[in-house]
RNA sequence: GGGCGAUUAGCUCAGUGGAAGAGCGCUUCCUUCACACGGAAGAGGUCGCAGGUUCAAUCCCUGCAUCGCCUACCA
């Protein structure tokens, strides 16, 4: 005897279960498998993540995508892994390090990255085991890291490729650089924000001056407005619109910039809004990047005066030198009005980049960068996904990838922090630039702490110590070539010293030998190894070791499953790198779904404390309730607002089958003797139906799989399960299972568990805990349910359905009346159906009597009588179905006028609906226009109607009759 | 500034060119031998606003409003 508890708990299977699965290699693929191969790469998450919702619900939907390919057949591979999430990691543990009074620069590079594997060692499976909670039946076996020694290789490999075919390449130009994380990002890494900051008009004083030259000109200076005083150091230049009228005249004029008493000139350049500020726009190469452009475009020369930390250096003078560039700011205005330059200020709302993992403003800075030239790269990338040979889902994301991909700049990669991939380049110091230069003399060093020279014999040396400078220079000072190296904190090659781009690491240089080579310190973005991922963990590049099997197998990958957040940063890079690499795209379809948001519509962040926890979740409701809801929550094109509740209603669906599964095993005995396969033409009407609607239900969530319709699936399923498996079929075999022959029992009881374990199968992707305990419990099999196969291609008896919604209809027709009337449920009524028509197949009356003692028991009658000549019994109340009315004497049980006033209720409503289709029909443009199936269908409703109409007109004057008579 | 999306029941959301659906909540009744994490019966919406196309519009088009998101060189 199969023993179930009352209730159902998901804490103490759910672990057991996972444990079970991965055990027994069920996640791995199944190379054996009859269908085509199926594989998902997992958007690796971040080595320092923990799990959040928007992990779970791509997790879910990438479990039941596999799951579900892997029931029906296919050789499925989900491939796990994480990112080794280079300034996100490094920052965890430089915070770490500096509470033990440490450095990075005091451990030194190695061994820095050193502790940083024995950090993820320690913390960095955090998230692995959060997704098993989840179920997530990703094949562990094959779990990569983006740092580990193959897809290092892959990274390498693609660098030295892309080097050699000048697709990367090094250049000077301004930068987003985060001046806390101390490196270089791209500009998708820079997150906008409005800010509320202030606009200054500051009067740059003309030389020699000037007499006013048009009304309102102000002659002796020209105004100009800035967010950003604290440039006006770096300035070397003033455009101004060669249109504006207002400043004509002083084009090609001379400047005395204030502060500096530089001499900088008035430039036109239609760059320049006329409408904006002054019309007059002063020009910091340097530190904006449409200043840049003006620069370039004039050949302006750019003065840096902001370094890598965010302060004010030598070239912004003294009096500024070493000040933050917000004190500087404030300075210069103060500076400013004492000078009586300030012409005004007001406040100014305007959108500021800040760096995406710390949120400090972003300064951008003139650096020299790698670059990965992306034009050629993202022209196939389009057209891979033009050609269809790759299917973004919701389509309407092409509009967004499309128009990114058109404006697309070049792809800066270096970062300048340790962890992650350090570019395989080397500088060769005693080397000689192109155009003759030393390269020792193009290479600047700044280190982290000033280092005091030793003393050089006959100099005088280990006197002031220095915090950097040339290296060439360096040298000379004594310090030797490992001791720069060492104390480097950052390293400026100009773009001049030749790069040597190796595949394997070098000691020296290849051209004149010299041993003090020095490596790019910088490493590569996180994401330039992402974008090999599809690959790179399948094994690519193949070598001796690694016969690359996977990747001929599995690649291209089928599904990718992701949010749009990362639809550029990730997806359509690899996209990029698959096509040029692997010459084939690196998947088929993109499943791109919502952001997880909190109630009210808010992105989930921890300084808003709206984050709901999905593991909190797990642990409130189970990981299968949790699941169901994001995968119901999962409508394409929109976001996800998590609602709790739902969760909660899901949970008590799951203790609905739960309890269905408890009704249906105690009557073990009877199925283990001949176990049903399907449809046999013997059954009766019930079981021909529930199985019909069972067909129906596999055909929809297969149809709705395979269109990543994930909440359309979950509603197919639901409804099926509990309104129509429990509430009617089970419903329907009560009478019988408590009283019925043990023949009719055993039948009804093999159906009970046929639709109880395709069930079960059905709902296992979205339910993967609760469906493998019942089908563990109930069919004691050793395998596991995941293994068994998905339910698929039944066949329906759209007969049985027909003839089954008459018998629901003269239920719910019984039951309507009982309940608005409020008869009591305890009193055992007696109903009269008149049921004189035969619909398609059906006589009515015949399906109803063969039927009887199920529909007596669910309207709880101790008498129905069926018949074509039924004769209303005086004072009954009415329901009208189709083909049928059913009449329940109440003259005794109630008051009449509650009847009448009932029907006349429902009166009314036929009356609306009838005025309505009337002016349809009579509308003779509507009889000329609308196809004829549609005219038919009203015509036909609007005779139903009046056919009810009649019948519960005629009722109600009768009631009267009877009410006058009491 | 440009683009995209949203606006449907009290709440969270589906949906369709032919008189609107679900879950939760609400009302009434019911502790009937799977389940009160339950059952039965109900109430509840001029489908954001204004025009247009159509025999017919919640759905297609235009404009507006509100709210999101993405993107951008208003300093």
């Amino acid at each position: 005897m199969i023993e179930l508890k009352k209730t159902y708990s998901p804490e103490e299977i759910e672990d057991k279960w996972y444990a079970f699965w991965e055990k027994n290699g069920y996640f791995m693929p199944d190379m054996e498998a009859a269908e085509p191969p199926f594989c998902i790469v997992i958007p690796p998450p971040n080595v320092t993540g923990s799990l959040h919702m928007g992990h779970a619900l791509n997790v879910t939907i990438q479990d039941i995508l596999a799951r579900w390919k892997r029931m029906l057949g296919h050789k499925v591979l989900w491939l796990p892994g994480t990112d080794h999430a280079g300034i996100a990691t490094q920052n965890v543990v430089e915070r770490e390090l500096s509470k033990e009074g440490l450095s990075r620069q005091k451990l030194g590079r190695d061994a820095f990255i050193e502790r940083i594997w024995k950090w993820k060692a320690e913390y960095g499976s955090r998230i692995i085991h959060q997704l098993k909670k989840l179920g997530a039946s990703c094949d562990w076996s094959r779990e990569r890291f983006t740092l580990d020694e193959g897809l290092s290789k892959a990274v390498r490999e693609v660098f030295v490729r892309l080097f050699e075919e000048g697709l990367v390449y090094r250049d000077n130009r301004l930068i987003n650089w985060c001046p806390r994380c101390h490196t270089a990002i791209s500009d998708l890494e820079v997150e906008h924000e409005e800010i509320e900051g202030k606009l200054y008009f500051i009067k740059y004083p003309l030389t020699p001056p000037l007499a006013p030259l048009a009304k309102g000109g102000k002659g002796g200076y020209i105004t100009v407005a800035t967010t950003r005083p604290e440039t006006i150091l770096g300035d070397t230049a003033v455009a101004v619109n060669p249109e504006d009228d207002r400043y004509k005249n002083l084009i090609g004029k001379n400047i005395e910039l204030p502060l500096t008493g530089r001499k900088i000139q008035i430039i036109a350049d239609s760059l320049v809004d006329t409408a904006f500020g002054t019309g007059a726009l002063k020009i910091t190469p340097a530190h904006d990047f449409n200043d840049e452009a003006v620069g370039k475009r004039h050949k302006l020369s750019s003065i840096s005066v902001i370094d890598e930390d965010g302060f004010m250096n030598e070239r912004a003078g003294r009096r500024y030198s070493g000040l933050d560039r917000y004190a500087c700011r404030k300075k210069i205005v103060e500076d400013l009005k004492e000078l009586g330059l300030l012409e005004g200020e007001k406040r100014h709302l305007h959108s500021i980049g800040h760096c995406y993992r710390c949120k400090t403003a972003i300064e951008p800075l003139l650096t020299v960068q790698w670059y990965v030239k992306i034009e050629s790269l993202a022209a196939d990338a389009v057209s891979a996904v033009e050609e269809k040979k790759i299917k973004l889902v919701p389509e309407q994301w092409e509009n967004n990838y499309f128009a990114w991909m058109r404006e697309i700049k070049d792809w800066c990669i270096s970062r300048q922090i340790w962890w992650g991939h350090q570019i395989p380049v080397w500088y060769c110091p005693d080397c000689f630039s192109e155009n003759r230069v030393l390269n020792g003399e193009l290479i600047e060093h700044i280190f982290f702490e000033p280092v005091t020279p030793p003393l050089i014999k006959g100099g005088k040396g280990g006197v002031n110590a220095i915090t950097g400078g040339i290296y060439s220079e360096l040298r000379k000072s004594g310090i030797s070539h490992d001791e720069i190296i060492k104390n480097s904190k950052i390293i400026k090659a100009h773009k001049s010293v030749k790069p040597i781009c190796e595949r394997y690491d070098i000691t020296a240089c290849p051209e004149c030998m010299s041993r003090n080579i020095i490596r790019d310190p910088d490493v590569l973005d996180t994401w330039f190894s992402s974008a090999l991922w599809p690959f790179s963990t399948l094994g690519w590049p193949a070598n001796a070791s690694n016969n690359s099997e996977d990747l001929k197998t599995f690649y291209p990958t089928n599904t990718l499953v992701t949010g749009f957040d990362i639809l550029f940063f990730w997806v359509a890079r690899m996209i990029m790198m698959g096509l040029k690499f692997m010459g084939d795209v690196p998947f088929r379809e993109v499943y791109i779904h919502a952001l997880v948001r909190d109630l009210k519509g808010q992105k989930m962040s921890k300084s808003k404390g709206n984050i709901i926890d999905p593991l909190v979740m797990i642990d409130k409701y189970g990981a299968d309730a949790f699941r169901f809801t994001l995968a119901a929550f999962a409508a394409q094109g929109r976001d996800v607002r998590f609602s709790e509740d739902r969760v909660e209603g899901y949970r008590h669906f799951i203790n609905k089958l739960w309890n269905a599964t408890r009704y249906i095993v105690n009557n073990e005995e009877a199925w283990l003797q001949k176990p049903m396969h399907g449809r046999d033409a013997s059954l009766k009407l019930p079981e021909q139906w529930i199985l019909s609607r069972l067909a129906f239900t596999v055909d929809e969530v297969n149809k709705h799989l395979s269109h990543y319709r994930f909440n359309d699936a979950t509603n197919s399923i639901y409804q099926f399960i509990w309104h129509e498996f429990c509430d009617w079929y089970i419903e329907f075999t009560k009478p019988i299972l408590y009283k019925g022959s043990s023949e009719e029992r055993a039948t009804i009881i093999n159906c009970l568990f046929f639709v109880l374990e395709k069930s079960l199968q059905l709902l296992h992707p979205f339910m993967p805990y609760v469906t493998e305990d019942i089908w563990h419990n109930v069919f004691k099999q050793s395998k596991s349910i995941m293994m068994s196969k998905y339910p698929d291609a039944m066949e329906r008896d759209i007969d049985a359905e027909e003839k089954m919604g008459h018998v629901i209809d003269a239920i719910t027709g019984i039951r309507s009346i009982r309940g608005e009337l409020n008869i009591s449920p305890a009193l055992e009524i007696r109903a009269d159906i008149k049921a004189d028509i035969k619909i398609g197949s059906a006589d009515i009356g015949n399906v109803l009597k063969e039927n009887l003692s199920a529909i007596m028991k669910l309207t709880r009658c101790r008498e129905i009588k069926i018949g074509k000549d039924i004769r209303r019994v005086k004072g009954s109340a009415v329901s009208v179905k189709e083909g049928m009315e059913i009449y329940i004497p109440i003259e005794g049980l109630l008051d009449i006028s509650s009847e009448v006033l009932r029907l006349k209720k429902e009166m009314a409503k036929i009356n609306e609906a009838m005025s309505f289709l009337n002016k349809k029909l009579l509308n003779e443009d509507f009889l000329k226009n609308a196809p004829n199936d549609i005219v038919q269908k009203e015509r036909e409703k609007f005779n139903d109607f009046v056919n009810k109409k009649e019948k519960i007109e005629e009722n109600i004057d009768l009631l009267k009759q009877i009410g006058k008579s009491q």
